[in-house]
DNA sequence: TATGAATGAGAGTTCATTCAT
DNA sequence: AATGAATGAACTCTCATTCAT
């Protein structure tokens, strides 16, 4: 993080922060009132800048939200980067724990903050190209999840008959709905169960024995 | 559906039909460019009619998106709907068959007209209301599977210890990330092995026995 | 009146009566929501009648107005002629007595149908050819009341220097002020007053002698 | 004046100029085509600047017009009050010269710049609403002329009967009949005319005697 | 003849973007 | 570098008028 900041001179040191106060300000801005009912006005009210000064960090309106889009999806893969190792893990025991740390990642960034899911989920509205990065942010996590089952195959604490891939993106899709779920009643001891239930439902199934 | 159109004059079936393509060519329009980038005038020139003429038939684009929404919703709420009966089921091979059915018949509707998905995907970005709307339409899913899975539950052919609510919203939102992972690839074959995947992890989880 | 519906077909009656009809609805709608608030929808709707037909009556939205208006002159034209007669005056009692005929006549008109002085005011601002038309109604009733003048200073009841045409407008003008204040206080007796003291000025003046 | 100027940058001048520019814009063209027939567009046009650049100084069209005819009445207001102190006057003579005044005030409003009375004549027509701000209009002045009216009879130089109020108003219809007529015929020498038969009828009345 | 469905010119209004200050 | 005044493309919506039924 330092490493950015320095080497720079004080103007460019200013410059960047400004952009950085107008992500925010965007940020808040896109999650609160969407995409079309954001006026580039709005934003730079908000910061109490000059709307025309806007234009001098950013192209235009849709390249501020490429920026908002893309720091929050970043913010997010880093928070799972974090607890992502899937050498790290031997058993299924192991595993469980990783999936629940996962679980708990996911859940502070959207629990916290819970203009990070609204934005996520306006954001396919805002035009094609959009809809497609979206869509290409859900794929991109089925090699991640997918990762983890092929590693618990091969060591043998996953069943050896998994459809990996498939298995991932539902996997994923569980997680998906829990975001979902968690922007009409965002209570913590709600979103406990709802993980809860998740790895209930991918380590040993619904089915009675 | 023959009710519809019976007792009617020429006159009004032409009116009926009219509104009808409408709404089709709205529906389109929509799902292709977008709500917002989609103009009144659009959806009229699809379909050759003056954009006066659009007012005629309906109050104003809000209306119109309504009206789309809330059709596509029921059409698949009905494609469901046919399906239901958690009554029926009474061993979970009974309940194993049901799913794939359900799954089979969601994945006909969102794989036959990829308009459905694309447009729900963007309907969340129309404004404050639909996003709600888009949510609660989710969350209208839960108690339906709920309804299954207590059932199963009462039954003895699924986990006694199951915790049905939040397991139903974990077992949607694995079809919501199938309906998802469909738009990008909407191969039968690969909806159908993500289709098995499913009913793997919900039936017997993920891990090695 | 009779005369306008002899030798005529039934067909032409029913015709004659229609445009009648619309006339009168035309002028109510006129009057309470003004011309350009009023849509030749507002005028069918209020007969019950396809808006189409109007067309089969009159020309356009300008053609309507202007019988509206033509008429509206005319009823009040028409009232005072028949009041209207300066040779039968040969003394200043008489003209007094005259006057307040007159003045009666007026204050029936636009007191009984407060419809009548609210489409006068507005129709000024219909647009320009009426703004002139209206004007001219103002100018057409100077020499009216220009020749009773000419009458009185010939026959001596009224004073010999006066400028005639110029105190006729003059008249015209009080008579003008009293349907306006009409408008804001329609009770008679407020009229009542107020038409003594026109005449009062006329007569007498103001100075006390 | 200066006043409203000191103290502001160049700026602020240059947008109250512009703001001034919009509504003499505004003034002409309602007076010459009215309210309805001009567009925002015209306005713009007019002074040769953006159509969008009218909505940086006015909300809505009805705000412009609304602020035009404020200011006319205020300007007519204005120099109306400069000749105006009841008080002041203290014999016929010196009323009778007052009212001359007043009327060269009133003419040379109307007939210096013709787009006064046309304006105000069309006023009426603009909705609802301004219909009774013209009437108030006509109404406000009668206090204003009562008031001139209640002095002279306290005094003595005036009828000692006079029915105040009504009179008031029949004394400014004459003087709405005289600008009405100046609308037709703007020669100075013709409004001279009319505004001395006036005061002949005020003071005098028609009566020979 | 009566109707009202269809039409499109045209209006008001918004707002992303530019650029002179 | 910052500003916000200016701009006009673009959009939604209205309604007088036409014309096929």
């Amino acid at each position: 993080m330092t490493a950015t900041t320095e080497g720079l001179t004080r103007l460019e040191r200013r410059k960047a922060e400004t952009r950085r106060e107008i992500i925010d300000a965007a940020f808040t801005c896109f999650a609160e009132q969407g995409y079309h009912a954001t006026g580039i006005a709005d934003i730079a009210a908000r910061l109490g800048i000059g709307h025309g000064t806007f234009y001098r960090y950013f192209e235009n309106k849709r390249d501020i939200v490429e920026h908002v889009i893309t720091e929050t999806v970043e913010r997010i893969v880093d928070a799972l980067g974090e607890e992502n190792a899937p050498e790290a893990v031997t058993t299924l025991e192991g595993y469980r724990a990783q999936t629940e740390r996962i679980g708990a990642a996911l859940a502070r960034i959207f629990s916290d903050d819970p203009r990070v899911p609204q934005l996520l989920l306006s954001a396919a509205g805002i035009d094609d190209a959009m809809r497609e990065r979206m869509l290409d942010l859900f794929d991109t996590t089925t090699p991640l999840t997918a990762a983890y089952l092929e590693h618990g195959v091969r060591l043998g604490y996953l069943r050896p008959d998994l459809d990996v891939e498939p298995t991932a993106q539902a996997i994923n899709g569980m997680i998906l709905g829990s975001v979902l779920a968690g922007l009409r009643d965002p209570a913590p001891e709600r979103q406990a169960r709802l993980s809860a239930a998740i790895r209930a439902v991918m380590y040993d199934g619904i089915a009675a024995r």
